[in-house]
DNA sequence: GAAATGAGCGAACGACTGTTTACTGGATGA
DNA sequence: TCATCCAGTAAACAGTCGTTCGCTCATTTC
């Protein structure tokens, strides 16, 4: 018996047996992305998953307990493509203007190309299912707490209590998730609605950043 | 044959015979936002609601058409019972500091006291019933708007081009929201919390209006 | 007073729900 | 090669669901 699998792929060795299994997983996590489009999770059905992909309703307990235990794994592919996207931007070092339109870019682009996903975390964020709202609340938790540890280290940050660096963190955090909320419902019209909302989106983030500089003068 | 009743009650003649449609209608919002505690909109079943105040399934439609009906009426007594709270705030002129810890003593009282009423809010406002969302949206729009008169009318907003009032009228929107959200799931503990987050929020917002000090200043 | 109105009822409809059961048959490991 | 495993199946269970249909009978209107 080997251990269990992480949220990522084994690509090793990957009996056909097993292999086989897990792309079953990942029909449904896809079908259930594809349904909660339209709709929350806490209405999405068992059986009208399992009818989407051509599977035996009870074929669905050989992945996963309940609903509820789908949502919390969709969360962490969620943020997994999202985290990959953070890293990139993390690698690169500019001035703090750069930093402000990299961010809004990356942003656009992480709705733009995951849509369904983010849609999900936003529809589920403060939807009917605890399960799914805690992890969501653990994830951007975690996000929040690697920002502050860069934030920390800035040299603007000089001067600063660990509790108002995790101030401005959270502030951050929630307002990158209002833009991307913003992008969500404006993108797929015209290409022109998504600037314009990032026009706003970057002076936003520029206001901010002014009150952070001018955080110690008084 | 009379003119439609609007969200509030008339109070003049009122014959006994719509007096207890009034009444059974009232009392059906009212269960539905108990129910709606634990659960979203989309998953609150017509049978399950009339069954809490004993009443027959098929009276429900004498008085919505159906159960995103029901919610857009929930979403307009939810903004009433703000509306009022918000103008009793936007009488009062005082220091920008003071008017700060009155915001957000004034987002934690609502919270405290149409708790039920918040959070259908904060978990329909990117819920999975389109008409909710809309209405949701509607009502902040109209909200952001006036706060946007209301900042461009400042003294701090000489020079100030429109589109920037309102882009931080937006932005103080968005962020009140997110405070509320806060008060929401960690209120019913203990008091410590509540004061642990009203201090984060005083500070984010404090840092917000020295960023709208400084807009102008490069 | 008689006639019209309409809020609420009770029953029936067809369809859909989550979950359990015993099973089959191809991959797996000895 | 043969016994074991286990992903997926088919069927049945006991419900719940939204919606429509006449109907009743207190209130309202004339």
């Amino acid at each position: 018996m080997s251990h269990t699998l992480g949220a990522d792929q084994a690509h090793k060795p990957l009996g056909a047996r097993q292999a086989q299994k897990l792309r079953t997983r990942q029909a449904l996590l896809d079908a259930g992305l594809r349904l909660l489009e339209h709709q929350s999770l806490s209405s999405l059905g068992l059986r009208e998953l399992t009818r989407e992909i051509g599977v035996a309703p009870a074929g669905f307990y050989r992945h996963f307990r309940d609903m509820s235990d789908l949502g919390v794994a969709l969360v962490e592919e969620s943020f997994g493509s999202l985290r990959e996207m953070v890293r990139a931007i993390r690698g690169e070092r500019a001035k703090s203007e750069e930093v402000i339109d990299g961010t809004v870019e990356m942003i656009a682009r992480y709705v733009r190309e995951q849509r369904p996903h983010f849609r999900f975390i936003a529809r589920e964020r403060y939807g009917g299912v605890r399960q799914v709202r805690e992890a969501i609340a653990g994830e951007l938790g975690l996000f929040a707490e690697e920002l502050a540890s860069d934030l920390g280290a800035q040299p603007e940050s000089a001067g600063w209590s660990p509790q108002d660096v995790r101030m401005l963190a959270d502030l951050y955090v929630d307002h990158m998730v209002m833009i991307a909320t913003a992008f969500l419902d404006a993108s797929p019209e015209h290409p022109e609605s998504e600037r314009e909302i990032a026009n706003i989106a970057r002076r936003q983030m520029r206001l901010i950043r002014l009150g952070r500089l001018h955080w110690l003068d008084g």
